[in-house]
DNA sequence: CTCCCGATAT
DNA sequence: ATATCAGGAG
């Protein structure tokens, strides 16, 4: 395991390779922020936004979106992947949002936790992200770069990826790191081909020194 | 644990 | 062909 030293080693060294790491996810409100994070669910950041460019346009409103068919809806978002899943928590969470919080979205995680279809690494994002409370959402970036530098055991859950971060990471820091490990795992620290050989925290990281011995001897 | 699921990279 | 993608619900 990595210690305190290492870890701001990491910190600061995704620092200087990703200082402008924000949200990809395109949105202009909060309410676009749910829907498009909830679209997000195991499909890139790319496609997601080339969804949402004609979707928020056609849908402004929770009402909006109760007005058209299931159907109508599934067929908007249907290059997304697990569309009629996503289809169907959109209209529920809409439905929610108008009877619970007068068609606004809650800022607190635990409200948002309760929507159909947000998770706890969903809420993180939107509570985060739109609201500015200190948090760290755990998507599949965040945990294999955890894993693999060496912050948290391989046989952590999610959540408990996320509560070693919280513990390791001063809070003022939460937002930004988890932007930064999310860049890092998407454009250098990738599941296929992680670019070990030209990475500035192979000194600190046992899966890249692991992965450069098997490449010497091979 | 399984299922949901199309687009893209490799 | 197959792995992977800002996961969540049952």
């Amino acid at each position: 395991m990595l210690n305190k030293k290492q870890i701001r080693f990491c910190l600061d060294e995704m620092e200087k390779m990703f200082p402008n790491a924000d949200c990809e996810l395109t949105h202009s409100n909060p309410f676009e922020l749910v829907i498009a994070v909830l679209l997000s669910a195991q499909c890139t950041d790319v496609l997601v936004n080339k969804v949402t460019k004609d979707l928020f346009k056609k849908y402004k409103t929770p009402e909006d979106y109760l007005n058209v068919s299931l159907e109508e809806l599934q067929n908007d978002i249907r290059s997304i992947g697990l569309y009629r899943n996503k289809a169907k928590n959109i209209q529920k969470l809409c439905n929610v949002l108008l009877d619970e919080y007068g068609g606004e979205v809650p800022s607190s995680k635990a409200e948002l936790e309760k929507l159909a279809g947000v998770g706890r690494k969903t809420a993180n994002v939107v509570a985060s992200v739109a609201f500015g409370e200190p948090a760290i959402a755990v998507d599949t970036h965040v945990e294999r770069v955890s894993k693999r530098l060496g912050i948290c055991r391989w046989k952590d859950s999610v959540l408990e990826v996320e509560k070693t971060l919280m513990k390791k990471v001063p809070k003022n820091e939460w937002s930004v790191t988890h932007h930064r490990m999310i860049f890092f795992g998407r454009y250098h620290c990738k599941a296929k081909n992680p670019n070990c050989s030209e990475c500035p925290l192979l000194e600190v990281c046992r899966e890249g020194q692991k992965r450069m011995k098997k490449e010497n001897a091979s």
